[in-house]
DNA sequence: TTTGGTGCAAAACCTTTGCATTCCT
DNA sequence: AGGAATGCAAAGGTTTTGCACCAAA
């Protein structure tokens, strides 16, 4: 299913949680932002100026039940703070994160699904997801 | 060049470091528990009982020198502290993360060497490392 | 001796939580 | 109306920093 702002409310219907105009802003804000990797001070910086009355905290619980709901991922690049960019669940990308500037640019890719087969067998671990990212330098860094 | 005790102090004064009894007693720790991943509170449980004088903030400094000389390697598996293992330089291995119990165990591989050429044409993007971690359930937990 | 390292305590961050109030349904 | 969600401020946890003292080179 789609992650659109029509959707949000059937999506926390079925699980039993309110649609609050604090909610749909958030997620307003993922979907135009998507490529981004932001941050709950990001998003709470960028919602701000449309509901400056919100507080942080909504914006940490909601980003956290949004991860719940599948809606998002959190990330992480090892810059002390979790990140999220919308779950669409189709494109299975993965990330290119700069030593230098820190840019990070994404991919897409299936390589490593033939390879969860094998982790199976030989590790006894059954696989639900992974994540890769490669570490380098970026174009203009080089 | 192999992170034995031995060659602690030769990293430590090409770069201009010294050698103190905390960073031979945390390097200690580090090479009695391979294919552990610790985080600062925990070498630094276990440091103290040799040394019950030494601070938390030594432990923390000395993680991240280790880092900057290429004796360790951070890890992140999402559970809100940083980890710490040896760089062995060598062999490249990867995790499969627990989603039930959090445990994580490792594996060797060089699936991705030759999908990093790719990245660097395809993407231009010049690739040093790359860390994959799998998602999934252990053999204990499916 | 000189420079860097340590320990301590305080500060800085990011994130979570308690609680009274407000808002969906 | 009733339960869930919010905003605020306080608390929690991890990591960093300032500074006086100490130790390695």
């Amino acid at each position: 299913m789609e992650k659109t702002l029509k959707n949000l409310k059937s999506i926390l219907a079925a699980n039993n949680y309110k649609l609050t105009s604090q909610r749909k802003l958030i997620l307003d804000i993922l979907l135009n932002n998507e490529g981004e990797h932001l941050s709950a001070e990001e998003v709470y910086n960028i919602v701000k100026k449309e509901d400056p009355g919100i507080g942080l905290a909504t914006v940490y619980r909601t980003l956290e039940l949004f991860c719940e709901l599948g809606i998002t991922q959190q990330l992480n690049f090892d810059d002390n703070c979790r990140r999220y960019e919308l779950d669409t669940g189709e494109d299975h990308h993965h990330h290119l994160v700069c030593s230098k500037c820190g840019k990070v640019t994404e991919f897409n890719d299936k390589i490593l699904e033939e390879f969860e087969k094998d982790l199976q067998i030989k590790h006894k671990f059954k696989v639900t997801d992974h994540r890769i990212k490669f570490y380098g330098y970026c174009e203009e860094c080089q």
